[in-house]
DNA sequence: GTTCAATAGTTAGGACTCCTTAGTTTTAGC
DNA sequence: GCTAAAACTAAGGAGTCCTAACTATTGAAC
């Protein structure tokens, strides 16, 4: 076979398709780079990753039944992790009045202490994106909120926090400019929040 | 609190931080495509993994070390997958006559079958790539392609079959210009692949 | 040619993941 | 007050993924 009998057209697949395979091997590398941070730590992936998400998020947001949507497993899975966490001394739970079925989960200060230094496992995949120009950035960012948006409306990722989703989200007719109605301010690419903490479900 | 006193640079993560956690969220889609895909044929993930990679490559590369490699799991891991498989009735192993140490992993009827309709699991993250203009994908694939690389370059994602650490691989000066001396063509980006199959290590 | 280290794969045992099913307790609607 | 729904827990099971110890084969060194 000589080499002008490859063809980079038909042999290989589409732009689509190398996409994907890419986003996969991205994928692949957070599964990674979580475990070893897990192990670093002593921890379980999901156990890091409750502690983190805690660090981040008010209190309302830290509760089993929330976390379980979060992060697409059951309620049971959920504690389980939960009662390991206290076993820990990284977690504690905190019952409130008005209703003592449910209770918020809060950092201690060493569970506090291990999430800021856990909450740097994505340094490796961080560095290739500051040494991008701001255009491509904000022309990448785009590109993955788009997608992201088509996942939250056909209910893959359930958990919606980003401006398109929000009560608060407004666009104009050609849907060129964006505006958050909460915060009384035009709305560009880069201000687009994918987990904005003010965030509203629409209707 | 009166709205302007939001602030949406300062109050909000860099666009960099973005980024990163949009992307954290595809892995997770990623994540629970996959897991809903392995539930549908009373698969383990693994297992659904697999049988997509042994469907979409050549034989040498389907041994248990090399998917060990490849998905960043230990043999011993890999070797149970492969039991299950067998048991199921979805692969058999092939042994040669100069190595009877190792063994090549062969999709059955029945698995090819799986393999087929399971490597469709990514359809639902197809959907909004597809709906890009080009111009918008090939600038999305250069990004992420320069964002794998950096992850290969610092060994996190230890699978190299792109082009950019391929020995056929060559840039001219300024960096603009990409050719595969293999091919004897020029390299657009959307020419680039992330999985080669012709694809030689440097060195 | 035999010995010895490296290589390919397996087995066994353990911690953790994540589920389902089946509870308990509490809350809220009628 | 009664009942349905909600928040969480418990128990049990299949699967993940590891480490460590093992067998068998290969290949290179002497």
């Amino acid at each position: 076979m000589s080499h002008s009998d490859f063809d980079l057209t038909s042999q290989n697949e589409s732009v689509d398709s190398k996409i994907i395979a890419t986003l996969e091997r991205l994928s692949q590398a957070f599964r990674v780079l979580l475990w070893q941070e897990s192990k670093e730590f002593s921890l379980s992936p999901i156990q890091v990753q409750l502690l983190i998400f805690i660090l981040h998020h008010s209190e309302e947001k830290c509760r089993v039944s929330y976390l379980a949507d979060e992060f697409n497993m059951t309620k049971a899975t959920i504690s389980d992790s939960v009662k390991a966490l206290i076993q820990k001394d990284l977690v504690k739970k905190e019952f409130q009045q008005h209703d003592t079925r449910s209770y918020l989960i809060h950092l201690t200060t060493k569970g506090q202490k291990v999430a800021d230094k856990a909450s740097r496992f994505t340094t490796e995949i961080r560095k290739p994106i500051e040494s991008m120009d701001e255009s491509n950035k904000e022309n990448l960012l785009k590109s993955l909120l788009d997608t992201v948006l088509h996942l939250n409306q056909t209910g893959i990722i359930t958990i919606q926090r980003m401006c398109q989703t929000c009560r608060f989200y407004q666009k104009d007719s050609e849907g060129q400019d964006h505006f958050c109605a909460l915060l009384h301010r035009p709305l560009h690419i880069a201000d687009h929040r994918i987990d904005c903490p003010e965030h509203e479900l629409i209707g």
